[in-house]
RNA sequence: GGGCGAUUAGCUCAGUUGGUUAGAGCAUCCCUCUGAUAAGGGGAAGGUCUCAAGUUCGAGUCUUGAAUCGCCCA
C-alpha cells in the first residue's frame, strides 16, 4: 500500500517534515558517500555571503542554482565538495558591531578596545553564520553544514574568553585548541563544514598573493584624494561606490567671488568703448565661482576654466553702492543677482595666469603650505592662479571651478600638473584639522554657514542657494563621504590588466554579455586599493622601515623566521589586530626596525582567494589540482563584476595565470511585485523565512529557477501563488489521483526481474511515455547548459500534458472494479512517469520529489516516522531520491515522433471542436449527432487513428470528413511570398493582386492536379500557391491550419434522452461528493423525476447506474439516505442516495 | 560625457534567416466541464509593435536619427 495522499495539503508544513526525515536518515551523509568514490567531479566554489544578517529573499535565488546544478551532477554520478562560505571580514562587520554597541567613531573603539572589539566581530559573524545555515536548510540546500548550534556556542565562547582551551570531536576525533584557534580552523580538512574567509588559511594564502605581487613591484604606497567616509574613517575604494553608493541630497550651493590681482584683458571683445571704460574705472573686479561643498573653499589654491568656453564681463551695482566687474560664462548669467550691465567678453584660453587673492590666505594652514612651497620652489612666492581645465562645463555654476587640490580627486590631479600646493583641511573623521581658525574642530558638514560668515566678512561672498543632487554616500553606513588625501597601498594594474583580460577571454560567462562587461572593467579600472584603516580584516602583511621602504610577508613561517620582536606576544593567536600588529622584523641590509602598517585588507581579497585557499593551495597541492578551476560559479552581476569576479579572477591570474572557473553566471536583481528595490524601511521586503512558511521553498525555487537571468525578477506572493496553483498543484493532483486508485485496486509495482514481459501498453500510454522521454532531453540539455529556465519550461509543459490529456484521457481506465490489462498498463505506464519526473524535478523541488519518491518506491513507508527512517538509514541503500541517477537522454523511435505529431494535431481537432461547441452553445454534456471534418491527409490517418479519443471527447456519435469545399469551408489562395519574393521582385504586388482576382476553386484544381497557373503574365508553379482552407462563413465551425471541425447540431429524442441521462450522473456523483463518499463505495440512488427525464433515466438506467457505481436504482425516496433536488433543461429532479454497507 | 541593453495587449514578457491574420501567461468578462483538481477547457475584449526617416516588392524584425527607461563606466 501507499501511504493516502490528500489533495489539499499544506506544502510548508511537509517540507518541514521532509527535513525532518533527511535528518534522521542522514540523507545528505549517504549521498557523499555513494558519489566518494566516483572519479567523475563537479567543482562547485562558493561564493561567500555575508555572515551579517538574516538571509533575505534575494540570496535563496542565487543559492537555488548553487543547489540545483550540485544536485544535478550529483544525480549524474559526479563526486563533489559542497562546501558553502561565509563573509567574514570587513567594514561592515565593524559598522554593525559598533550600532549595537553605540560607537560614534573609532576611538570609542580604541577604548573599548581593539581585542574585545574583534572578538565581538567573530561573534557576530559565527552568530549569522548559524542563521544563514538554518535558512539554507530551510531552503532545501544541500551542503557540509556546520551545526548552527556549535556556531553559536563558538560565538559565545569567543566573547567569553578567546583563550580557553576546548575541544571539538570530528569522525570521532578529538580536536583540541583555544577558542581563537579552533575557529581560525573552521573549514579547514579536520573541521569540515563552511569555510570563513576569517580562517587563517584564508589569511595566508592571501599575504602569499600578496607578496608575489610584491615580487613583481606592483605594491605601492600611493597619495591620492579619495571618497573616505568620515564616520567609518576609512578610505571607500572605487570597487565599492557602486550605484547604491549614490543618493538624492541637499546641498548649500555656494557663489564666491575671488578677487583678481592680475588680468589681462587685451584679447576681450567689448560692446562699447564706453564699455572698456566702465571696466576700467571698476574698483573691485572678481572670478565667481560656484561649489555645491563649501568646506573645500578654505582648502582653495586655484580657479579653472574652461578653454573653449566663452565668459562674460558684466558690471553691476550693488545696494551698498559697490560697483563690480565679475567674470563667469555667458551660459550662466542667470545666476546673477539683480540688474547687470553686460561689458564685453573673453575666452577662457586667454584667462589663463590671471591671479587671485586667496579666500582664506590668512589661515596658518595655508601660510605653512605657502612657506613649503616657497622652499620648494626657490623663495618664489605662491599665487592664487587660473587655470584651464577641459572638465569645466556650463551647465551649472558659473563656469568657473574652485580647484581644491588637497580635497577634490580632479583637483589633485589638476595640482600635481600644475605645481600647486596641496591642502587637505580634514581629519580621519571629518573635521578640520588645526590650522583653520575657527573652522578647527567642525565637522566637514557643518561648516557652510561659518564659511558663509567668514567669506562675508572679507567681502568674498556673492549668494547661496539650495542644491539637490546625486552625492556618493557609504554603502555601508549611508554617511556622505568627503574626498581626502591619504596614503593608501595599492595593487598596480599596469601589467595585470592585460593578463586578467586573457584569463576573463577564456571563462564561459552566462549570460553572454558578461564577458564583455568585465572586459570594460579591466580596460578602465584603476589600481586596486587594498588597504584600508580600520580594525576588523586581513592584516596587511607589509612590514615598514623607517627610511620609507617596506617588505611584504607571504606566509606565517617566513614571518616567524624574521621576526625580532613580538613574537612570542603573537603566536597563538589568528593573524588578526592588534597582536600581529606587534611583530617587528629586521632589514637584512639596513638593519632597520620594520614595523606593520597598521592598515587593514580590502574584503574582496578575502573573497577572490577562496579558489586558493579553500582548495588547499598550499598545503595538498594533488587535492586542488583534482578540484581547480572550478567548473561553476554563480552570483548576482551586479557589483560582482568588480568585486568577487574581479578579485578571484585578479588572484588566480597572479598565482597561476589561470582561469578560476570555467563557467560564471551571473542573475539580475530581485525586485519587488511592482517593480521597486526591496528595503526594509519602504515596508516592501520579504523576508526569507516569511516566504518559505507562507509558499515553501519548492515554489520558491520553482520560481526561481524559471527566470530569464538577465530580467530582473519580480518577486512577491502573487507570482509565487501562480507557481504553485501551474506546476505544483497539477503536479500533486497527479500523484494523488494515482495513489487513490492504486490503492483502491490495490496495485503495486511489480518488481524490477519481473518486468521482462512487456506490458501491452496503449497509444495514449506510449504518447506519455514518448512525451516523457522528450522532456527528459530538453532538461538534460538545458541543465547542462547551466540553463535553468527551459529545464523548468519544459518540465511545467509536461505536467500539463500529463495532467490535462493523459490523466484526463485515462480516468475511465481506472474506474472499472477488475483489474484488466489496458488497467494495468496504465498503472504501469503512470508509475514509470511519476517514479521518473519525481527524479528529473529533483534538482529544481527538492521536496515535494522526496515526498513522492518516498511513497512510491517503499510499501507502508511513512516519511513523518522516526522508526521507518531508521529502517530506511540502515538499509545502507540509496534510498532518496536525490541518491538516484538523473534520467538519461535518448532518442526518440520514429513511431514515438509520429505519435507525438499525431496527437498534436488531434489535440488541435479537439480544440477545435470545443470552440464550435462554445459558439454553437450546446454543451459538451448533450450528445451530438456528428462532428464534420476537414483535413489534409496526413490529418485524416491521425484522426482516423484516434477516432474514439476526438468522438469522445466531443461527445459525438461520429466523425465525417468532409470531402470538399463549401460544406464547411471554402479556400483562399495565396502567393508564396518567400518562394516568389527572390524571385519576382518588384513585380509581386502584381502578380499577388491579380491571384486574389482569380476563382480560388479553379487555382485549387490547377494546383492538385500539378499545373501551373498563370497570373497577370507570370506563371506560378504549384508549389509556389499556398492553398488554404478558410472556414465558410455562415456556418458555425471553426478553423485553423487547415483543419476545419463543424458540428451537427440536430437533436433527436435520443440524444436529448442521453443528455438528460448525462445531467443525471453529474448530479449523482455531485452529491456523492458532497456526501463524503469514497470513489468505491456503492449505493442505492432513488429518484423522483418530471416524465421526460423519467423515461431518460428508464433507457439509460444500466449506464446510469454504472457510471455512478448504484447497485440498485428505483424510483422514489430512501428513508434514511442524502437527497438533493434540482431544476434544468425544464425537467424536475430529486435525487437520494445510501451507501451500501460493503460490497 | 562614453559604452551596453531595452521600449510589443492593463501587467510581465515571447516573437526564430525580413513574408501573408503579431503571440503566451496573469488580470477582466462570458460560457462550460468535473469522482484527481485551492483545478481544467472554450470564447470575448484588449495592439498606430515608442517616434521619425531610410533600405526593400514587403519591416515588430535591417540601417540612421530622436525620445524615454535600465545597467555599466567616466
Amino acid at each position: 500500500m501507499f501511504q493516502p495522499v490528500a489533495t489539499q495539503i499544506d506544502f510548508p508544513a511537509q517540507e518541514r517534515d521532509v527535513l525532518a526525515f533527511w535528518a534522521r536518515t542522514r540523507a545528505f551523509d549517504r549521498l557523499r558517500e555513494l558519489r566518494a568514490d566516483s572519479d567523475k567531479r563537479f567543482s562547485f566554489i562558493d561564493g561567500p555571503i555575508t555572515a551579517n544578517n538574516p538571509m533575505g529573499v534575494h540570496h535563496a535565488w542565487g543559492r537555488t542554482y548553487k543547489d540545483l546544478w550540485q544536485r544535478y551532477f550529483a544525480m549524474k554520478g559526479y563526486n563533489q565538495r559542497w562546501q558553502n562560505g561565509f563573509d567574514c571580514q570587513g567594514l561592515w562587520v565593524e559598522v554593525n558591531v559598533e550600532k549595537d554597541m553605540s560607537f560614534k567613531s573609532k576611538r570609542d573603539i580604541e577604548a573599548f578596545g581593539m581585542e574585545r572589539f574583534i572578538g565581538l566581530c567573530k561573534q557576530r559573524v559565527l552568530n549569522s553564520a548559524a542563521m544563514q545555515t538554518e535558512q539554507s536548510i530551510r531552503l532545501g540546500y544541500w551542503m557540509d553544514w556546520n551545526d548552527p548550534e556549535e556556531l553559536r556556542w563558538l560565538a559565545q565562547k569567543i566573547v567569553e574568553d578567546p583563550q580557553q582551551v576546548i575541544t571539538l570531536e570530528r569522525n570521532g576525533q578529538p580536536i583540541t585548541g583555544t577558542v581563537e584557534q579552533i575557529v581560525g580552523r573552521l573549514g579547514l580538512p579536520e573541521l569540515g563544514g563552511s569555510y570563513f574567509t576569517f580562517s587563517d588559511e584564508n589569511n595566508y594564502q592571501i599575504w602569499s598573493f600578496l607578496k608575489k605581487c610584491h615580487e613583481r613591484g606592483w605594491i605601492y604606497r600611493g597619495e591620492d584624494v579619495i571618497p573616505w567616509c568620515p564616520r567609518c574613517a576609512t578610505g571607500i575604494s572605487q570597487h565599492e561606490i557602486d550605484t547604491e553608493g549614490y543618493k538624492d541630497r541637499e546641498d548649500p550651493a555656494i557663489t564666491v567671488r575671488m578677487k583678481l590681482k592680475s588680468f589681462d584683458v587685451s584679447q576681450a571683445t567689448w560692446v562699447s568703448p564706453q564699455a572698456r571704460a566702465k571696466f576700467d574705472h571698476a574698483p573691485g573686479k572678481f572670478l565667481l565661482a560656484w561649489t555645491t561643498t563649501p568646506w573645500t573653499l578654505p582648502a582653495n589654491v586655484m580657479a579653472s576654466v574652461g578653454p573653449k568656453l566663452t565668459y562674460a564681463i558684466v558690471r553691476q551695482l550693488h545696494k551698498d553702492g559697490e560697483l563690480a566687474v565679475y567674470f563667469l560664462s555667458n551660459k550662466t548669467l542667470s545666476i546673477l543677482r539683480g540688474e547687470y550691465e553686460v561689458l564685453g567678453e573673453i575666452q577662457g584660453e586667454h584667462m589663463a595666469g590671471w591671479t587671485y587673492e586667496g579666500l582664506f590666505d590668512d589661515l596658518p594652514a595655508f601660510i605653512d603650505a605657502h612657506k613649503r612651497w616657497q622652499d620648494k620652489h626657490d623663495g618664489r612666492t605662491f599665487a592664487h592662479t587660473v587655470i584651464t581645465w577641459d572638465g569645466v562645463g556650463e551647465d551649472e555654476g558659473t563656469g568657473i571651478v574652485h580647484n581644491a587640490p588637497g580635497a577634490g580627486p580632479e583637483d589633485y590631479q589638476l595640482g600635481k600638473q600644475h605645481g600647486m600646493p596641496k591642502i587637505a583641511p580634514l581629519n580621519e573623521d571629518g573635521y578640520f584639522l588645526d590650522g583653520f581658525g575657527e573652522l578647527t574642530g567642525k565637522h566637514a558638514h557643518e561648516v557652510p554657514d561659518l564659511v558663509e560668515a567668514l567669506l562675508k566678512a572679507k567681502g568674498y561672498f556673492y549668494r547661496r542657494d539650495k542644491y539637490m543632487h546625486r552625492y556618493a554616500h557609504c554603502w555601508r553606513c549611508g554617511t556622505p563621504l568627503v574626498y581626502r588625501m591619504v596614503d593608501e597601498w595599492y595593487i598596480s594594474m599596469d601589467e595585470l590588466r592585460y593578463a586578467m583580460m586573457a584569463v576573463s577571454e577564456q571563462i564561459n560567462w552566462i549570460p553572454a554579455f558578461g564577458k564583455e562587461r568585465e572586459r570594460d572593467w579591466l580596460r578602465n579600472m584603476h589600481d586596486w586599493m587594498i588597504s584600508k584603516k580600520r580594525y576588523w580584516g586581513l592584516a596587511l602583511p607589509i612590514w615598514e622601515y623607517p627610511d620609507g621602504t617596506f617588505e611584504v610577508i607571504g606566509s606565517y613561517e617566513e614571518l616567524k623566521a624574521r621576526a625580532v620582536e613580538g613574537w612570542e606576544e603573537f603566536d597563538g593567536h589568528t593573524p588578526h589586530r592588534p597582536y600581529i600588529d606587534k611583530v617587528k622584523i629586521k632589514h637584512p641590509v639596513t638593519g632597520l626596525i620594520g614595523t606593520r602598517v597598521p592598515d587593514v585588507g580590502n574584503p574582496w581579497l578575502d573573497a577572490g582567494i577562496v579558489a586558493y585557499s579553500t582548495l588547499r593551495y598550499r598545503t595538498d597541492r594533488a587535492y586542488w589540482e583534482q578540484w581547480f578551476p572550478a567548473d561553476f560559479i554563480t552570483e548576482s552581476f551586479p557589483g560582482q563584476f568588480r568585486n568577487w569576479f574581479y578579485s578571484l579572477i585578479a588572484m588566480s591570474t597572479v598565482l597561476e595565470g589561470r582561469m578560476p572557473t570555467r563557467t560564471i553566471l551571473g542573475y539580475a536583481t530581485l525586485l519587488d511585485e511592482k517593480g521597486e528595490p526591496m528595503h526594509k524601511s519602504k515596508g516592501n521586503a520579504i523576508e526569507f523565512n516569511e516566504a518559505a512558511d507562507k509558499a515553501g521553498a519548492d515554489v520558491m525555487r520553482w520560481l526561481y529557477a524559471r527566470q530569464r537571468y538577465d530580467d530582473n525578477l519580480l518577486f512577491g506572493y502573487n507570482a509565487l501563488n501562480e507557481v504553485r496553483r501551474q506546476v505544483i498543484i497539477p503536479l500533486w493532483n497527479v500523484y494523488a489521483f494515482f495513489v487513490t486508485y492504486a490503492n483502491a485496486d490495490g496495485w503495486s509495482p511489480k518488481p524490477q526481474e519481473a518486468q521482462e514481459q512487456p506490458t501491452m501498453l496503449s497509444a495514449l500510454d506510449r504518447w506519455v511515455l514518448a512525451r516523457l522521454a522528450e522532456t527528459t532531453n530538453a532538461v538534460n540539455a538545458a541543465l547542462d547548459a547551466y540553463d535553468a529556465r527551459p529545464a523548468a519550461l519544459a518540465i511545467e509543459k509536461f505536467i500539463d500534458d500529463l495532467s490535462n490529456w493523459y490523466v484526463r484521457r485515462s480516468r475511465e481506465r481506472f474506474w472499472g472494479s477488475q483489474m484488466t490489462t489496458d488497467k494495468e498498463a496504465a498503472y504501469a505506464t503512470l508509475y514509470e512517469v511519476l517514479t521518473t519526473l519525481a527524479r528529473l524535478i529533483a534538482p529544481i523541488v527538492p521536496f515535494i520529489s522526496e515526498v513522492m519518491w518516498q511513497n512510491l518506491r517503499n510499501a507502508d513507508f511513512r516519511i513523518q516516522n522516526p522508526e521507518d527512517n531508521r529502517r530506511l538509514r540502515e538499509s545502507r541503500r540509496a534510498f532518496s531520491v536525490h541518491h538516484q541517477p538523473y534520467p538519461q537522454p535518448r532518442e526518440l523511435t520514429e513511431e514515438e515522433r509520429a505519435l507525438l505529431r499525431e496527437v498534436a494535431l488531434v489535440r488541435a481537432v479537439v480544440a477545435l471542436g470545443h470552440s464550435t461547441r462554445a459558439q454553437s452553445k450546446v454543451k459538451v454534456r448533450q450528445p451530438l449527432r456528428k462532428a464534420m471534418i476537414v483535413a489534409d491527409d496526413e490529418a485524416r490517418r491521425a484522426i482516423l487513428a484516434h477516432y474514439d479519443v476526438i468522438t469522445d471527447e466531443l461527445n459525438v456519435k461520429a466523425l465525417e470528413f468532409v470531402e470538399r469545399e463549401g460544406e464547411l469551408v471554402s479556400y483562399r489562395v495565396l502567393p508564396d511570398l518567400k518562394k516568389l519574393g527572390k524571385k519576382l521582385g518588384a513585380d509581386l504586388p502584381k502578380v499577388r493582386a491579380g491571384l486574389g482576382q482569380l476563382d480560388p476553386s479553379s487555382v485549387v484544381a490547377a494546383v492538385k492536379a500539378g499545373q501551373p497557373v498563370a497570373v497577370n503574365g507570370v506563371s506560378l508553379q504549384p508549389d509556389e500557391v499556398i492553398v488554404q482552407a478558410v472556414p465558410r462563413e455562415g456556418l458555425i465551425v471553426a478553423g485553423e491550419n487547415g483543419i476545419v471541425v463543424g458540428l451537427d447540431t440536430t437533436l433527436d429524442e435520443a440524444l436529448i434522452a442521453e443528455g438528460l441521462a448525462r445531467e443525471v450522473v453529474r448530479r449523482v456523483n455531485d452529491l456523492r461528493k458532497t456526501a463524503g463518499l469514497n470513489v468505491s463505495d456503492r449505493i442505492h440512488l432513488a429518484y423522483n423525476a418530471s416524465d421526460r427525464l423519467r423515461r431518460a433515466i428508464a433507457d439509460f438506467a444500466d449506464y446510469i447506474a454504472g457510471e455512478t457505481l448504484s447497485v440498485a436504482l428505483s424510483e422514489g425516496q430512501l428513508a434514511d439516505g442524502v437527497s438533493a433536488s434540482d431544476a434544468f433543461d425544464g425537467e424536475q429532479l430529486t435525487i437520494s442516495i445510501k451507501k451500501v454497507s460493503d460490497r
